[in-house]
DNA sequence: CGCAATTGTATTGCGCGCAATCTAATTGAC
DNA sequence: GTCAATTAGATTGCGCGCAATACAATTGCG
């Protein structure tokens, strides 16, 4: 009886760390929403910048790993930012299966409007920064070995 | 100079922190996904099943409460369920507004299947129940935060 | 070299997630 | 009671996120 109101418990939406990522991962969306749409971005599009920002003239495939994303969902993206004149997509020639994006004057200008938006997020989060400091590292730790499980 | 990029890498944190959120949420979906396939279930689904599991003959706007989510995202999803004989929508006659949603026999059957997947679900996260927990708490205070920034 | 397997990207289809807009039902001020 | 404001859902449109598939370029094995 005992056992059986645990595994209720378990079931219990309150209780799943799942569903807690889950929202605060939707919260920080509703956070970050106004201030990149200042800046006309998306999260993830703001997530590839980032990735840009700090080296660009790299392969979708890297870009891909960096996020954790495949390229059904990073092409169309990518076809976003290049029809906003963000950056500019092209074949490698050593080898030409590889696309290669590179930041346009656009993109890199971009990242000087970019830089308060951190500032923004640490302030609306509330927390000190050892405290979002230690939650990155556990939830870090997690999602790698999550996705090691998933691998098998 | 080492002083302004410690200031720096500190104001990144709070883009790492929302990254991890991010790419942890993805983790879980993809170990919740086999698990939920033998449901017939998505992610976003199973959690409705859950509000109702606990309580159902609830209306749309009390599950969007608990979830997080509004009648954009739930009016297609809920109508999934009832197409897959889960659920029934209907009308209430207090208040012709609402949509009440009561489980079917089949929708109240199924959570008998679905008692394993938190368990399944543990064992992949590779933490103790002690630290998913404390994970858990820290979440849910940073998430009402952000949302009550977003409220202003 | 020749050909099968692998790799990098593109495409399609489906289910969210949410803003914006719409409609119908209810409430509230007078 | 009347009419404006509010509320609950539904609808539309767009951008992910990912599985499945396709295809061309490259690699590797014989």
């Amino acid at each position: 009886m005992a056992k059986k109101s645990m595994a209720e418990a378990q079931l219990m939406l309150g209780n799943q760390l799942c569903f807690a990522i889950y929202s605060t991962a939707h919260a920080f969306n509703r956070v970050y929403k106004p201030l990149l749409d200042r800046l006309g971005l998306t999260y993830p599009q703001y997530l590839v910048m980032l990735v840009l920002w700090e080296r660009d003239g790299i392969a979708v495939k890297e870009i891909g790993e960096r996020l954790f994303l495949d390229s059904g969902t990073l092409t169309p993206l990518l076809k976003r930012l290049e029809a906003a004149h963000l950056i500019r997509r092209t074949r490698s020639s050593e080898d030409e299966r590889q696309v290669l994006i590179a930041l346009s004057a656009q993109g890199h200008a971009l990242k000087e409007k970019a830089r308060k938006v951190p500032a923004a997020i640490l302030s609306a989060s509330g927390c000190s920064i050892g405290e979002l400091s230690s939650l990155r590292k556990n939830l870090v730790t997690l999602r790698d070995q999550l996705n090691a499980a998933v691998g098998e």
